[in-house]
DNA sequence: AGTATGGCGACGA
DNA sequence: ATCGTCGCCATAC
């Protein structure tokens, strides 16, 4: 992959997280696919990871294909992800999410 | 150049 | 529901 397409598709992902609604949810895999990078599931992951912790972007409303939260269940980012879900509506039962 | 490592995903057992 | 295994692709050594 180009650096240019990088910057693409990086600013694709951005703009499509922009655009997620409040209380939606979508996977990583589907970002990518949306973005018209399918199997760029991982890289999208890359790309959040690097978003500062202020970040205005919803990132929290990123979760896998299984609607799990990708983190370790004691980490700090899991935590923080949780509280933006449950503010959101969601329950969060151990990494599964769930519908309230 | 080869290997390991991820905020992943699909599928089978 | 859970755990392996593979496939995927950029990054870091």
């Amino acid at each position: 992959m180009s650096k240019s397409t990088m910057d693409e598709f990086n600013l694709r992902i951005y703009s499509i997280l922009d655009a997620l609604p409040t209380g939606e949810t979508i996977s990583y895999g589907e970002l990518a696919k949306q973005s018209g990078f399918k199997g760029y599931a991982r890289q999208v992951g890359q790309l959040l990871k690097q978003l500062p912790k202020d970040s205005a972007l919803p990132w929290f409303r990123v979760i896998n294909s299984k609607n799990e939260i990708s983190f370790p269940i004691d980490s700090d980012a899991y935590l923080r992800q949780k509280e933006h879900l449950e503010k959101e509506g969601w329950r969060v039962v151990g990494k599964k999410v769930k519908p309230s």
